[in-house]
Order: structure tokens, then sequence, then C-alpha cells
DNA sequence: CAGTGGTCTAGACCACACT
DNA sequence: GTGTGGTCTAGACCACTGC
């Protein structure tokens, strides 16, 4: 879309441009479409304001209503965060509301909140080729380096969260076990301060497993314990997947809340 | 509020009778009360049209702007849908579209719709005192007359799904195994024209566990295989709760799809 | 064609935060 | 007070549906 248009040409040039598809699209979705390409290219980077309504509206030409409209969008998507009287904010995983928007684990009594932060221990960090599986969960092709991870997550000291973690390898070069132990906060936070990288969504395939020896021991089950299986992608912006991550979660003192709507 | 005010009036004395209190609730927001008080009352009943938005500008005295965005907030939590050029209807679940709208559980190969309709076998349905648990759920007192339905749901003739559900003995009074079996399309559906109740949200807990024998017989399932317990509690109209089941999903055929935005 | 919801605009005013 | 987002209005026009 042409800036220097009035707002009627500038809607009849985005028709013209794909007069092949007649799809209709609004200007306020072309105004969300441009402000996401902000977004992805860091113009404002997570935690800051962007500028007003007013000014945007001036930017492209359009009406306060109409940049409104878009902002309204991807606030409910979450990745603008609106606040009145102060402005509109790029969304982050560091602010403590909404630390563990991805993890829907949540004690028997009390909440996240009442058991303290979480103790993050690495287990194990490393380089290596991309299985076919993996390769294509990442939108990668088979032997690309991936970084994988295993960690454990404790809640007032007791183990109740193992996961491992696959990464492309080119996104988050200079990741290492020493950096993900040294950083004391939720890993998307550390995602979006280190590499620029912001998980705006993620899919979640649930199962119920038997753990075998290995995580039996990390997570020092009783025996015969089974644990819920929670296959995870994670996508950034313009929905590319940027990880992978399969948790294994015990639901004897914790349980996974969803809420249908 | 009094319908015979102006616009501006309505807000003033909205805002006057509850000085006390001073939060603000914008008159979009009231617009959206009405609206879900006459949703209740089944002035309008699921699948019907409501009116449309000139004609609840007129009757609430309001501009149409303002009946939109109630509407808009009533659709985005599914209890109304708009259909541009014909009008906005209420939700219901005996939609194709969204008939297994509080069902996450899907085949990992195809989607549900791949495996045909489900099969449904009516186990048990009795009446029965509710215990302290059960009571609590549904906000009854312990004692109260509920109902206790078990049931098995097979895709493509596979035992997949065992449910326990509780019902309130008071509004489904007449439900009977026979109602049951007799119905053939989802049970929410049947809920809305039997018995005016419709479901509008629901809570899920979810655990990994093992199956004790009565359930393993009737799912038909390998020693040792663990089972996906998800206990919901589904409420209608003001956060009444109306349902407690608890479901057992095999999750070696299938897994439980959930999206995080 | 008329009726519905959907988009866009322009202007006024309100609630909230900072200074 | 100034600037931000939030609400409300009024009117014009567009897109879709069905008569």
């Amino acid at each position: 879309m042409n800036p220097s248009l009035s707002p009627p040409d500038a809607l009849a040039a985005a028709a013209d441009s794909q007069a092949a598809t007649p799809a209709f699209s609004p200007l306020y979705q072309q105004i969300k479409g441009l402000i996401l390409q902000s977004l992805q290219a860091s113009e404002w980077k997570p935690g800051e304001s962007i500028p007003s309504e007013m000014e945007l509206a001036a930017r492209y030409r359009v009406s306060q209503g109409t940049v409104r409209k878009a902002i309204d969008e991807l606030a409910s998507g979450h990745l603008l965060i609106r606040k009145q009287g102060k402005g509109t904010f790029v969304a982050t995983h560091a602010e403590h509301q909404v630390q563990y928007r991805f993890l829907k684990l949540v004690p028997d009594q009390g909440d996240l909140n009442t058991e303290g932060p979480a103790q993050r221990a690495i287990v194990d960090c490393k380089r290596l080729r991309a299985s076919a599986e993996i390769a294509r969960a990442l939108a990668l092709r088979s032997g690309d380096t991936v970084l994988q991870v295993r960690r454990v997550l404790s809640f007032a000291n007791v183990p109740t969260i193992l996961e491992d973690l696959w990464l492309p390898g080119t996104p988050f070069k200079g990741l290492t076990a020493e950096r993900l132990a040294d950083y004391n906060g939720p890993m998307y936070a550390l995602f979006e301060t280190e590499f620029g990288v912001r998980m705006v969504r993620a899919e979640e395939k649930i199962r119920a497993v038997l753990p075998d020896k290995a995580q039996r021991e990390l997570l020092q089950l009783p025996h015969n314990t089974p644990l819920l299986s929670v296959e995870r992608i994670a996508y950034t912006y313009k929905d590319t997947p940027m990880e992978l991550r399969r948790g294994f979660y015990r639901t004897d003192t914790h349980h996974y809340h969803n809420d249908l709507n």
C-alpha cells in the first residue's frame, strides 16, 4: 500500500493488486499487516510502546478508528497490550502477569504464585543433526543443526516437569547450557532479549504416557506413575515454527487447566 | 436503565445508580447485559435470529455502533453468531460446525469428520443423592438429587472415550436412559432443545491416570495403558454450573489438541 | 430490489496516567 | 494540564443474502 494515497485510493490500489483473487480485504486488515511487519522487523521492541493511534493514523493516512480496529485485533491476539492513559505496548514474556502464559499446569491447591518461582535445572544441552521428525516440526531440512535441551522444572523444590526441547540452530546461534543456566527467568523471555525471537502462539498435543527409567529417575517418581505428555510447537510471527518441546508433567499434585469457550 | 431516556441521560442514570461504587460501566456493557438477559429468558431461542442492529438500537435508545460493540463481544464469546447479509443468530450446539466445540480429542491422523459420526452407548443412568464433592462442583447441597450417567463413545467402532457425568436433578427432570439412547446427536444439543439448558463455557482439569478394571474392560484396553482423565465443569448463562463430567480418553490413537495464544 | 451485517470516517467527550 | 486509550454518536458507503 502506498502511504501517500488518500484512504479510498489506498483501498482501491490494494484491491487492484489482487484483482485475480477478488477477495475483499478491509483497510484495517491491511493496517494490521503493516503493524505486524513493523513488529517482525523489530521497529518496536518487546516492552516498548508503539506510536499513539493518532500518529499511526497520520502515518498510514487513515482515520483513528481504522487504526484502532487493527490494534484491537492485535491486542486480542496478545501481540500488543493496551494500557489506558499510557499507550500501546509490544507484548513480552518477561512481564510477571504473563510469565507462564503457555504453561497450563497448576497445583491442585492454590496457583503457581503460591509455590514461588520455579527452579530450573539444565540436564543436557547439545547441538545435533535434526531427525526427520524434528525437521518436519520445525520446517527445517533433515540433518540441519538443531539445539537439543533437557531440563527439569521444580516447584517448591519438587521436580514436577521434565522437558525436552529442540530449537533451530541458526536463529539460536550462541545459545549454550551456561547461558540457559545463568538466566533466571522464563526461557521465552531470554529468547526475546538475546535472540530477538518472540513466541506468539503455540499448539499442544496432549497424551497420557508411562515414563521410561531415565524420566522416572529425573522426576523421582514412584513406580507406575503415568505422566502427561505435552508436545508443543511454538510459533513466532508469520506462523514460523521456532521450537519443538515435549514436556512430561506430574499430575498427582498438579493438573493441566484448560478453559473452553 | 430507563429506555425512555435519551442516550446521555441513560448513561448518566446508570452511573448514578451505582454512585456508591464509582466503577464506570460503559453503555455497550449494559446493552450486552440486557441482551444476555433476553438470551437467558429464552426470548430468542438457539438457532433463531435476534432483531437487527437497527431494531435493537431503537429498542435500547442507543446508536447502532453501541449495539454493534455489545453484539461483537457476545459473538466472540460464541453466544451469538453473526452472518453477513442474513442476521445475528443465537448460537447452538446442534450446528455441524460447532458440534464438538468442547471435545478437544482428535485422531492422530485426520480429524473427527474422517472417522464419521460418533457411536454413543449408554452404560448406566440413574438418579442418586449428591456426594459432597459433586454437590460442590454443581453448587448444590449435599444430598440433593443428581442424575448420573456413564457412557462410551466410539469412533469408527473403536471405543475411545468413557464418560461419567452428573447433572442437577431439577433442571433435568424427566431425562432417562431411554431419552439419551434415542437421541442421535450431541448431548448438549439435547439439553438445549429438551431442557432449555445451553452450555456456554467450561473448565477442564486434565491428568494422566491408570484405569481400573471396569474402565479397562469398557474400553477394551491392553494392560498398562494410561488414560487421559478430563474433568469438566460446564456452565450455562451467568456462570451457573450445570454439569460435571469426567472423561477418560484413549491417547494411543488420539490426542487432546489445544491451541495456546 | 430491500434488508442485513461490515467498514470507514469525523468529531465529541470520558477515564486514566504522568508531570 | 496534556496526552493516552476508551466510549459514543451520526452518517455514508460496501458486501452479502434472498426476494
